[in-house]
RNA sequence: GCCCUCGUAGCUCAGGGGAUAGAGCGUCUGCCUCCGGAGCAGAAGGUCGUAGGUUCGAAUCCUAUCGAGGGCACCA
């Protein structure tokens, strides 16, 4: 824990239980942000009224009270009973240099199991934008929990099961495997599955129809069919071949070993409905099986029912659901559950958690959320269907993203290999999808548009990997000018963390920055002088602070925002301070301090799951 | 009808009890003899949907109201 506001708030509480009393002690000292100074103290307002004194007075015997040795320089009361700190210069490299030493950053003191449910496409469809962002985000929460020290357990709860593949799996069979209306499943999923649909409607009723063997087909494979089994298996490993594309494109960690989809439940929901109803939960309304979860109404202000078993004797997607808490808290040991999904199910999914809750399932002590995925939006403002809305393709919105990011790359560093600017222009352009859709509230709603996912300035990922790239432009040269027998000792491009490690940075962060010949050089101490010197400091403090608030809210958008100012500071401070430039001893500490950032940013965008390019 | 989100700068969005509400885009003004201009410095632009309430203090909490989107019985 080196972060300075944190580290007062202790001598804060213990100065009001000095001043007012003991039974102060546990008051919210209101430790903010502050314009006016590094930080505000703001519990004398709060506490004038309770000990009978007017708000200045309060924040006096507050401040004389105060033991801060060594960490303030200034101690001031202004406006109504502000108690505005600025921090002692010294200290804040003391913390500084201690965080660049061992630059891992501190996490997690009591870890977690978390199971994240994330992704979650459906066989032989096209994943549309909305997977997109459930795929980005989760991915995000799942690197971010495990760079706190959580244990986490993905799952990829994809769509495998159903009525509908009945009518796959005979259209399959139909056009031949190897066919390529068959190859369809991985190019344009969606194409393969209206085919299929196609097939179904234009199809009679009589007993060789293709209807009524889909229909067969679907008794089939509920019952077991060893046959029916085996080229269902085939059909959805084959479709796992397209979600693996679009992951492998996107950088996404989800393997094919995270893959637990609403097949794999089915063999427990019949025992799983019987239980509830056994136990008086669940009963039959209108011919389908129900549970009444409390606190939830319908239209006419009745209780409104959770189907878990349809009046056909079919299960949906409720009964999986609740299997899947079952399954979660009890074989996989969760503390908490998440289930990123999109927005529109929050009714059915607090339903489900509160029936599982109800039966049991899901004791008090593991916690369950649903982190809300917002719509996103046609040009009509209407929520984007893959069905009737406007069929984005997501390879193709890649690819294009890709493809703008490759012209940029071309006309700005004609310099680069072809090879360089490929693996530039790919790595900027899925960072640029990923970070709009991370860099805003998971819950919010936003318009689909192009431009705003692929723009390339403002608060974006190619911004944040530019000024990463600027950092090692500046490494590298440093590292020269060591090879040149240069006097620099600090640098190289050595040390420096590689994105896409996943998951924790490794040890040889950019911190302990080798020499251009590889050999560790003790890393110089960075000194905080300049303003620009001091907010970066400052900021570069605030990183574990922010990390453990992403874990705990569930909001990646607070790492980009972080990352986006961290970036802003550092090339304000590029700007105004020459590192290489400097003389000697400057350029040492200043060295330091660009690495610590490229540390920071590299690690923050690979908790992204963007990729830090080597330049750009 | 009930429930869930959400109304903040021209646009896209942050901020979820503390002082003068912040970014980015766009607009306007400067800055490449200087480590990378995908950049930097600055300007203009907002009675935080509306009305009450709680509070020393409200964009933030509560109530009402208007407006937008979503959900509400067998598709997931």
């Amino acid at each position: 824990m080196n972060n300075p506001a944190e580290m007062v708030v202790p001598r804060v509480q213990a100065a009001i239980a000095q001043a007012f009393g003991e039974e102060f002690r546990d008051t919210d000292p209101v430790v903010r942000p502050s314009q006016f100074a590094d930080i505000q103290v703001n519990a004398a307002m709060a506490l004038a009224k309770k000990v009978g004194l007017p708000p200045r007075d309060a924040a006096t015997r507050i401040v004389e009270a105060l033991e801060l040795d060594g960490m303030c320089t200034g101690v001031e009361i202004s406006g109504p009973g502000f108690i505005n700190l600025t921090f002692d210069g010294t200290w804040i490299e003391e913390l500084l240099n201690a965080q660049a030493s061992r630059p891992q950053g501190g996490p997690a003191a009591h870890a977690q199991r978390v199971v994240v449910d994330y992704s979650s496409p459906n066989v032989a469809k096209e994943m549309h934008v909305g997977h997109l962002r459930t795929t980005v985000v989760g991915d995000s929460l799942v690197r971010v929990l495990e760079a706190l020290g959580h244990t986490v357990i993905r799952q990829n709860h994809i769509g495998d099961w159903g009525t509908p593949f009945g009518m796959l799996i005979e259209h399959w069979l139909e056009i031949g495997e190897d066919s390529p209306e068959a190859a369809l499943l991985v190019e344009d999923p969606s194409a393969f599955y209206q085919a299929a649909r196609a097939k179904f409607d234009a199809s009679d009723s009589g007993p060789d129809s293709f209807a009524t063997r889909a229909r067969l087909r679907v008794v089939s494979l509920q019952s077991a069919h060893e046959e029916t089994l085996e080229v269902w298996q085939r059909l959805v490993d084959h479709s796992k071949v397209y979600f693996n594309a679009i992951y492998s494109t996107l950088g996404v960690s989800l393997q094919d070993d995270h893959i637990a989809g609403e097949s794999s439940y089915d063999a427990h929901l019949a025992q799983l409905c019987q239980e509830l109803e056994e136990r008086g939960l669940a009963r039959v309304s209108e011919g389908a099986l129900c549970t009444f979860p409390a606190g939830f109404t319908g239209r006419d202000g009745e209780p409104l029912p959770l189907i878990i078993r349809k009046s056909d004797g079919g299960y949906g997607y409720a009964t999986t659901d609740l299997a899947t808490i079952r399954y979660r808290v009890q074989e996989l040991h969760a503390d908490r559950i998440l289930y990123v999904v999109g927005a529109p199910q929050n009714v059915h999914l607090r339903m489900v958690m509160e029936t599982a809750r109800e039966a049991g399932w899901l004791p008090n002590a593991v916690e369950a959320t649903h982190v809300q995925i917002g719509n996103v939006l046609g040009e009509d403002g209407k929520i984007l269907k893959s069905r009737s809305g406007t069929p984005v393709k997501l390879m193709a919105l890649l690819d294009e993203a890709v493809d703008r990011a490759r012209a940029v790359v071309d006309s700005s560093r004609p310099d680069l290999s072809e090879e360089v600017r490929a693996v530039t222009a790919r790595q900027v352009g899925i960072g640029a999808v990923k970070y709009a859709d991370l860099s805003v509230g998971h819950d919010t709603e936003y318009v689909f548009d192009f431009d705003r996912m692929l723009a390339l300035s403002g608060n974006t990922g190619p911004y944040v990997q530019y000024a990463a790239a600027r950092i090692r432009s500046i490494v590298r040269k440093a590292g020269e000018a060591v090879a040149a027998g240069g006097a620099v000792s600090a640098g190289g491009a050595a040390g420096e963390p590689t994105a896409g490690a996943g998951g924790a940075v490794s040890a040889g962060g950019a911190v302990s920055v080798g020499g251009a010949a590889g050999e560790p050089t003790a890393a110089a101490t960075i000194a905080v002088v300049e303003p620009a010197e001091r907010a970066l400091a400052l900021h570069l403090l605030e990183y574990g602070a922010t990390l453990r608030k992403v874990g705990e809210l569930l909001e990646p958008h607070r790492l980009c925002a972080y990352l986006f100012e961290l970036s802003q500071l550092f090339t304000s401070f590029y700007d105004q301070c020459p590192v290489l430039k400097a003389e000697e001893s400057v350029c040492e500490s200043r060295l330091a301090l660009c690495a610590l950032v490229l540390h920071r940013l590299s690690e923050g965008l690979d908790l992204l799951g963007i990729e830090t390019p080597e330049s750009m």
